[in-house]
DNA sequence: TAGTGGTCTAGACCACAGC
DNA sequence: CTGTGGTCTAGACCACTAA
């Protein structure tokens, strides 16, 4: 007795019928989406059906919601888009290229030192796991890696070898579901440029991410990709 | 009757338990969430509340909800973050800077060229505006921006005098919702190297941007940031 | 005051998984 | 088969907005 059987269920087709009002034009920033009311009548549902819709509009930001005043496409503000940051080796193997990696330096560093106290938080006292890697494509190099793991937060880190598994890949496999942030810049190779093979001054892009966890820092890493590796990232917001 | 009146909806209140407990590592990837039902006897609720909590766990990656099996603790992937990418004049006075714009040129190519059809897709036949201009903050060269405008999506952008208002501004304000997808490299400075006043090999990033409505590409644009500058992005998933 | 969205209930039917 | 999550209903009370 309701609408004909599609699909999707009900509350997707009445979310999508609005997003393509939105994204066509039809709809601009600021004007009024019909009141739930009316789209219950209009798609002959319950309020949740509609509400459900709405919702997730909302979640999107694509539309703003006002208890006592209704709801209303947003103003579209700054570019928000998500980015999908690939684990090198994964990233290597899926571009269909043979990956190594070479295990450069490791070494147990105190809390205290500099290059750690630049990075991250640890408990005084504790100790702080440095790697220093290299990833190849196809046997060239392709990005380094520096690392900072807490030994406090991930003493497991100690007993592995990181020759034989890249530190971002066995992280994100044993340390789940942290928080992070990542800057993303460019910078000469310097120091680097030994080690991947290209000038000094070569253009090259770097990723930095500290990953925490309730206010202690797991790990900080920087990887440095030369010439021309890009990142992407996808949907407007 | 039901628990204790919070400032949160209990659904909220419901999601942010079980987040907790997959973001401190008790409950880890793989691991069961508990049953709907029990979860309505554990908060006294309807379970369309405690659907309401679990379905928006699942819309941020954290569970996977299995029809007929149950819920479990995403396995995390790759790091999946919130880019924000800034309007160039915003990010410059919302750093205390004064911000200028130098137009450097503005020409109209036709949909053949080659500079359009290697960045867009546009009807046969149809104009596109091409506008270079030069962002500065605090009389500094900051940006150097590259643009192309679909005038058949934007036949207003023909009539706008882009020395006065940044390309990416007046669109943002008035071409609202469009899908974009973005590239994040580096580069040397090279041909902007004058322009920027900067050595033709500096590290430049460069983020590229395509915006397009419906199939056709409303806009594309090509930021080039010499030096020290930085783009963030926060929260895993 | 009338109408909005935010939340919640106590049911229901269904598709699907695992036994 | 039983039990899971996916969807949906027809109500309800509330906080808030706008007039």
């Amino acid at each position: 007795m309701t609408a004909a059987p599609s699909a999707h269920p009900l509350h997707q087709r009445i979310r999508s019928a609005i997003e393509g009002r939105i994204m066509s034009g039809a709809l601009r920033p600021g004007d009024r989406i019909p009141y739930e009311h009316e789209l219950m009548q209009q798609y002959g549902c319950s309020r949740m059906t509609v509400n459900k819709a709405l919702s997730a509009l909302a979640d999107a930001g694509l539309i703003v919601r006002r208890r006592g005043a209704g709801s209303f496409v947003a103003q579209p503000r700054a570019h928000v888009a998500t980015l999908i940051v690939p684990d090198v080796p994964a990233e290597i193997r899926a571009r269909g290229m043979a990956y190594r990696l070479d295990l450069i330096d490791q070494v147990l560093l105190d809390a205290g030192d500099a290059r750690v106290a630049a990075a991250m938080t640890v408990p005084a006292g504790s100790a702080v796991l440095a790697v220093t890697c290299r990833h190849n494509a196809d046997g060239r190099p392709f990005a380094m890696e520096e690392r900072l793991i807490s030994i406090a937060e991930v003493p497991e880190a100690v007993d592995i070898d990181f020759a034989a598994v890249s530190p971002g890949s066995w992280l994100l496999a044993h340390v789940p579901w942290t928080e992070a942030e990542h800057r993303i810049l460019a910078r000469p190779a310097g120091d680097h440029a030994g080690a991947l093979a290209v000038a000094a001054d070569t253009a090259c892009l770097v990723l930095e991410r500290r990953t925490w966890r309730a206010k202690h820092t797991i790990t900080w890493v920087r990887q440095t990709f030369p010439g021309a590796f890009a990142l992407t990232a996808r949907f407007d917001g």
